[in-house]
Formats: structure tokens, sequence, C-alpha cells
DNA sequence: TTGTACGCGTTATCAC
DNA sequence: GTGATAACGCGTACAA
């Protein structure tokens, strides 16, 4: 037990005294203003040091009315797809001298309007947000005039947004299932409300009419975006009268559900069953056998959305408003073992 | 095209007018004061809902010389862990009213530096901090008086810390592993510089000194905490003149890059060769077969280190420094296919 | 119980 | 090029 230690803050007032100027001066050493005498420049950033001066940015932000903080706003962290996509904006942030802090709204509205509310109330400079699934509703940040980017999920107010090609993918995931020889694909997809959900459906049928093959409603499955319900689903289809022989599945957590089902049944993907899943996970090429996947180019879009939030807030100053862009990034097949069929016959 | 809406930004002071009262009973309604008479109150409050007043968290901030704002700095965001240590601090900030800004330092000393540098002068009220694999310096926030606690590393400053039973868990998965049948258990840690690597490997070893036995220098690999790498050196073990019969793997990104040389090689876990790893991921129950895990009680963890900080800012107002906690929390074998040695016999 | 007045630490505006 | 001064929006000691 010993006292704590008392913590002396150094304010500008004390540099300049220590250097001999003024305040202002100091003031514009610090932010680099070109009209200062490099002399005095060195003078002041000997006392700044002498003195360990740090500014304060919260006086900072008040006087300048401004504040250097992006607010990343994600509805599942531990969805690896959006820590790519954090990747991406922070590395857009940082070059543009901008600080990314990140809010985990867990899907939960009330979380992340929680978050709304203070990242107002800080006056961020700018919001890129994953909404939640049931829509989230940004007209407070709208009102305080904070520009917001959304990502993989578009959104009612007219922002910009930027996500990968849900259809495009679906579709030629599931055109992949048939021309590896499979010939009854199903489709294990998020909840109704969720756009994204709908467009992998979309992509999907899209597949079947590609082939001129009506898409049959008994092979489509809605579920949420989790492991146990996506397990559910797919039992459900393998029960079923006229049971699919392969499965298109709508991101990479409900994919580990239909492993475990294929797992508990002893099907094994790409010899008895046919797999492809949304997102490249880290593990899916470790699963055995490996897993095909629709790649989304997360930090790509993350590094878009970054641009567009930029140009949002650089623009701000300027007398237009810019009309919201939706930007769609293309997707990836990536082909592993787990969605061929030819393995069958070389076995 | 159209001109940009302006935003108008109403203050206390718009705030007083409207209500027919002076700026600071504003101040003393929005904070709760109890000093403030119940209609004053209410007319007040109308006069807030009517402007859509939302007070300035950021001039708050400085005149109240503090914000209610933590900082989480996490080495590796994409690791499961680390979100749920995320989701405990969160809970306890929340009920505490505080919230909590992650930041992802991606193992990257500079990063992490950048972040120290940018709380500190945000002023954030404390950090919770996941050290890099290099070892911090938190000189910085120090001397700030910035409260600081550790997580899942322990930190050179004198700073409360909360980490797993690393040497306990390590042990009791080792000798779990003996008492299946396996014989030659092998240790695939971390770096040499992570001292939750070290303690993977002294618990490994401490379990074989347990049944009496000297523990061989050649049934060990030092690797970083990536798939690659961690592939690598069970490869090397596997070819060694006196191979592993099985495996102890510090965390479940390794435990990725082990699977895929199983697999590569034919081996499955549970009948060719035994496996334990580090870190319940998602992903772990879903593999085939199923993989028997180290859990870390990550929450918890989270949660604990949430209430020493809380401890710390609340008793930044007394006379008194509290001596740094240490905190172990207790690790849980979860047993799955992977460890088993029995299945053979059966098969 | 309420109002007045000041200050939190910084930057922008003006004179010089 | 530099310095004094005001202002950013709010909380609180003090007086009433």
């Amino acid at each position: 037990m010993r006292r704590r230690r008392e913590t002396v803050i150094t304010k500008i007032k004390d540099v300049a005294e220590v250097a001999g100027v003024s305040a202002a001066t100091v003031s514009r050493v610090l932010n680099n203003v070109s009209t200062v005498d490099p002399a005095m420049a060195v003078r002041v950033r000997e006392a700044v040091d002498k003195l360990g001066y740090r500014s304060n940015g919260v006086a900072r932000s008040l006087r300048r009315r401004r504040t250097d903080v992006w607010a990343l706003i994600i509805s599942d962290i531990s969805n690896p797809f959006f820590t790519s996509v954090a990747r991406g904006v922070e590395d857009v942030a940082q070059r543009a001298g901008f600080s990314v802090v990140l809010c985990n709204s867990d899907e939960d509205p009330d979380k992340e309007a929680k978050y709304f509310d203070v990242v107002e109330r800080e006056r961020v400079a700018g919001v890129i947000l994953s909404p939640n699934l049931v829509g989230s509703d940004i007209s407070l940040l709208i009102s305080a005039g904070i520009p917001v980017v959304a990502v993989d999920r578009p959104l009612r107010h007219p922002v910009d947004c930027v996500r990968g090609d849900s259809v495009e993918g679906a579709r030629i995931a599931t055109r992949h299932l048939f021309e590896e020889g499979w010939t009854r694909p199903a489709c294990v997809t998020g909840p109704e409300t969720a756009e994204t959900a709908e467009q992998r459906l979309t992509g999907y049928r899209q597949a079947f009419v590609d082939r001129g093959l009506r898409p049959a409603k008994s092979l489509v499955r809605h579920a949420d975006f989790r492991a146990g319900m996506a397990r559910e689903s797919v039992a459900a289809l393998l029960d079923s009268r006229n049971p699919p022989d392969s499965f298109l599945i709508a991101n990479s957590t409900m994919a580990l559900g239909a492993l475990e089902e294929f797992a508990h049944r002893g099907l094994l993907p790409g010899r008895d069953i046919g797999l492809v899943a949304f997102d490249d996970a880290p593990w899916a090429r470790f699963v055995n056998p490996p897993m095909s996947t629709v790649r989304q180019r997360a930090y790509e879009i993350g590094a878009l959305a970054g641009q567009l939030l930029l140009e949002r807030i650089q623009g701000a100053s300027g007398e237009l408003e810019l009309e919201p862009k939706s930007e769609l990034l293309a997707t990836e097949l990536v082909v592993r073992a787990s969605s061929r069929r030819a393995s069958t016959s070389t076995a």
C-alpha cells in the first residue's frame, strides 16, 4: 500500500511559458502551421519534450468542433467476414489520419441503438455500419449530420452501401454444383428479413432457371444465421421425401451446423454429398474434406466503405450533396473437395 | 444533387431559454441532480424533447475532466477467445455506465503504440489490454494516470492481470492423453517470448513428471501462433526418428494447421493420432472428428478484468493504491473424439 | 432550490 | 510571423 501518485497534467500554456512564446504559437507548431519561425518551432519542441507535454484531444475536439474518429459498428465481431472488413476500414482511416473505434452490436438492436447514441454524442466524424437483421434506424446520426456508410446489408435511409454480390455468388456456386454432377442442390439461407439472405436465395434460383429448371420450393429452408438452426434445416431436408444431394449454405457459421449433421450421418462431403458455403472462413480449408466456399472480398468491402466515408466527410465542406452510391463487389468461388462429385468414381 | 442540409446544433443554453430557466438548471436536470424542483424538471425535459437537444459529450468530458469510455486493445480480434473476452468486458462496463471501444492491434507493436497514443490523448477512463507478443510498453498510460488491466498475458509494469491457468490446463490435457493410452504426446507451443506459450509448455512437462517420466526435448516445438508454422512443426515431429503418437497444440489457430497436416497424411484424430488443443473455438466440435480442447473461461476473464478496472477507476479518488492483482482462472478440459484412443479397439 | 460566473484546454480571429 | 483574446459547450462552486 502506497499513496497514489499524483499525475501532473501539462497544458499548452505551460509549454508556452517554458519556450518563452505564446500559447498560440505552441498550437501552431504542434499543428504544423506554415507561418512559424523555424527557430521558435525548435524551442517549442524542446519545451514539449522537456515537459512531456501531450495534447488534450478532448479540448481539441471541442474547439475544432469535430473529431478524427470513425465508429465502425459491427453486427457480429466473431464473424471472420467482419474482422476482415474492419481491417480494410482501418487501413483507409489510418492513411487519412482518422482512428477507428470498433463497436460490437452483437445483432442486438438495443446495443446498436446505444452505440448510435454515444457516437453521436461524442461527435464522431463518421460511421460505418453493418446493420442488424431487423433493420436499423440511423435517423439520429443523419439528423446530426454524421455521414454513414452501410456494409454487407443496405439501409432504408439513402446512404452509401458496399456489399458483396450475393446474387451472382450464389448463382455461380449453384451452377458449379450442377456442373459437378449434383442434381438436387438445396439452399439453406438466412431469415427472410435479411436482404443478404434473400439475395443468396435469388442467385440460387437463377442457377436453376439458367438450366431451364424450376427451382423446387421443397429444397429451400430459411434459418437464422447460426449453426444450430442450420443443422436442423439440413436434417429436415435430408429426411424429406425427395432429399437433396448437395447444399448451398448461406454463411460459414451455418456451414458448421451442416458439417456436424453430415458427420453425424456418416456423410462425407465431396463423396456422399455436395457442399458449398458462403464466406471463406479461415477454417474452411482445414476441415475434412476442405470446404468449397464463396469468398467475399471482405477487406476490399471495408476499404471501399472507408473511401466512401472519406468522400462524404471531406465533401461535407462543399456545396453539393452526392447521391448515395451502392457498390457491389464481385464474389469468387473457391472450389475445394467438398463440392466435388467426380471423386466418387475415382475412389 | 441537392444542397447539403445544414445541421442545427442545439446547446444547453437554447434549452434553458425555451424552458425559461438557467443553463445550470438544465444541466442539473440532465444529470439527475437531486436538488431540483420536479415541476421545473418537467419543463426542462419538455424543452429538451421539443428541441431534440442532445448533450455534447466532448464538452462534457472536457468540463468533467474525465470520460466514460474504456479502451479494449486486443492483439487479435479474429481469435474467438478474444471476442468472448470482449463480451465479458462490455457487459461489466455497460452495467457500470461505461462504453467500450475496441481497438485491434493485430499483434503489431506499432499499431498498438498508436492506440496507446490516441486513447491517452482522448483521456479514456481505463484500458484493458491483451499485450502483443514482444511485450508492450504502457508507460505512456501509466504516467497519464490511466488504469490498465492486462488480459491473457502479463505485463512488465505492475498492473492487474487476468488469465486462464495455462499450466494446469496443459497439464491436465497431457495427463488425459496419457490416460487414453497415448504414450508419446508432443507439444507444439507458441514463441518463447510469449509467457502464455511457455506456461503451456510447463504444464505439458509437469504431466510427464507426474508420471515419473522425463519430458523429451525432441517432442517439443516452438512456432508462432499461426496455422502455417504449426503445420510445419507437426510435420517435422511426425517425420522425426521417434515420432509422437499424439499432440497438445497451444491454440486453436495452430490446431487448424495440425488438422490440415493430419488430413494430408490420412491420419484420423482419435484413431491414428491423439489431439488436444487450447481454446474451444466454435468450430472445434464441428470438425471430423470433434476436437478435444482446453477451454478457457474467456467471458469470465473479460468480466473479471472489467471488475478490476472498475475498482481502479473508482479507487482513483481514494487515498490508497491497491497492490496489483494477478488472477488465474481455471481451465476446463473438453473431451471429444480427437483425443480418444479406445476407439481403435472398438472400430 | 435556483442563478451567476467561471473555467476545463485548445484553436481561430483578429490586430500588431 | 506572433500574441492577446474570445469562444467551443458544459458542469459546478458559490452566492442568493
